[in-house]
DNA sequence: AAGTGGTCTAGACCACGGT
DNA sequence: CCGTGGTCTAGACCACTTC
């Protein structure tokens, strides 16, 4: 795939300050004949860019490096993330096969009678208690999970084992105080606040196959997330 | 633009059941010869689709409609919010033009010697105090702004008054308890939950504008969004 | 008028999944 | 093998911005 290289070269660029937010970027044809493909290749390859949010572009006008804020502020969040050299550790705290309650029902739209296998995490950051998780997996849609499964990789399984594609996850955060079982496992006291993250994920056809409730030590953990809020040009 | 024109026809058809889950939709080149219009524009058309969360394909099988499900999920949320027929109320409490401290100066990529705007909002919901805002705007991105600006339409002012493009928000959320101003204005007790959620919005040049940081009582609020795990074919 | 990116074409070839 | 979608071409025309 042509494109990607272009990407690829492209993004390099920028990263090395060859493009930069005061000039525009060389035209769709002459980015062309550089890499020798044609105009269509390249307007492909800076679609991919603009979706990323590196580049805009306007008729009339050019291309155009998106000024360093946005993007530093993203690696140095990352960089924070990566550089603090956090060890995570995943415990199961139980594991069973039971039928699901209206909510995991109305989540994983299923009925009743289907079975769902349940397990409860509590998570380790440097050795503190981290989150307390309740997973839930329709059996239908995903079979032969055993608590192996879930301790190591359950993505793997299904993509290898069972060779089923995986969609997106929806995330849903509030915050609430922490209940008898968050103050049990994350030791902490009476009205203690939580991030509350609930998270379904869905195989690429569209079905519902793990739904998460997940608490988080409010302290702990944050969520960043980009939003356009408009596409006017 | 053709290719709008058909991710309108074809969403229509979708959500009408002419096109389900349950079968391929027709190929490229038949919708193509349908709507008259080369396989390529069918292509873009379906991209969108894509990116929309409605289809996807698989080269050597066809194109496929995600299951009801998950389209569900949104479009229920959607209808909830709507049909709860909530009435917003939004209150200036202070306005002032000042310095910007360190937070600022970092966040909004400005020195110390430049103005911030510096602004307090009350917003109340079905007459309940519902969240707590402070915005913060760089004189130097937005210039001329009034209080009456913020109190109505600061997007429109931007756009139309500016003639500014406007980008991308970040939002990083975070859950914390109550200090005392939120406990003064949200009507409160000690340790109570707060959903803080920092937005920082950047015009489509990258440059940051608007900062703010928004404390919703817990149970007032929630927020969704959508994430892709892989993007594996 | 000149230069830019956005759209669209009519074809070609390729990669993949199923037979 | 065939049918599918993914990639790519070499051009054309259009919309927008600036001079």
């Amino acid at each position: 795939m042509k494109y990607q290289h272009i990407v690829h070269i492209v993004s390099e660029r920028i990263k090395n300050d060859e493009y930069n937010f005061q000039y525009a970027l060389p035209n769709q044809q002459e980015l062309a004949t550089e890499f020798g493909v044609s105009r269509m290749t390249v307007k492909k390859a800076l679609d991919i860019l603009k979706e990323e949010g590196v580049i805009y572009s306007s008729r009339g006008l050019g291309t155009f490096v998106v000024q360093h804020e946005k993007l530093q502020k993203i690696s140095t969040y990352q960089k924070k993330q990566q550089t603090k050299q956090f060890s995570y550790l995943k415990q199961m705290l139980s594991f069973e096969k039971k039928h699901p309650h209206q909510l995991l029902q109305q989540q994983l739209a299923i009925s009743a009678q289907q079975n769902v296998y349940a397990a409860t995490f509590i998570r380790y950051r440097n050795e503190r208690p981290y989150a307390l998780e309740h997973w839930f997996i329709p059996e239908q849609v995903i079979p032969g999970i055993t608590q192996e499964t879930l301790e190591q990789d359950l993505y793997h399984y299904i993509e290898f084992e069972l060779g089923l594609k995986l969609g997106d996850t929806s995330y849903t955060i509030s915050a609430v105080v922490a209940n008898e079982v968050d103050k049990l496992h994350l030791n902490c006291t009476d009205n203690h606040p939580i991030l509350k993250v609930e998270k379904l994920s869905f195989l690429r056809t569209g079905c519902p196959f793990l739904y998460r409730i997940c608490h988080y030590q409010a302290a702990m953990k944050s969520y960043q997330f980009f939003d356009a809020i408009k596409k006017n040009k």
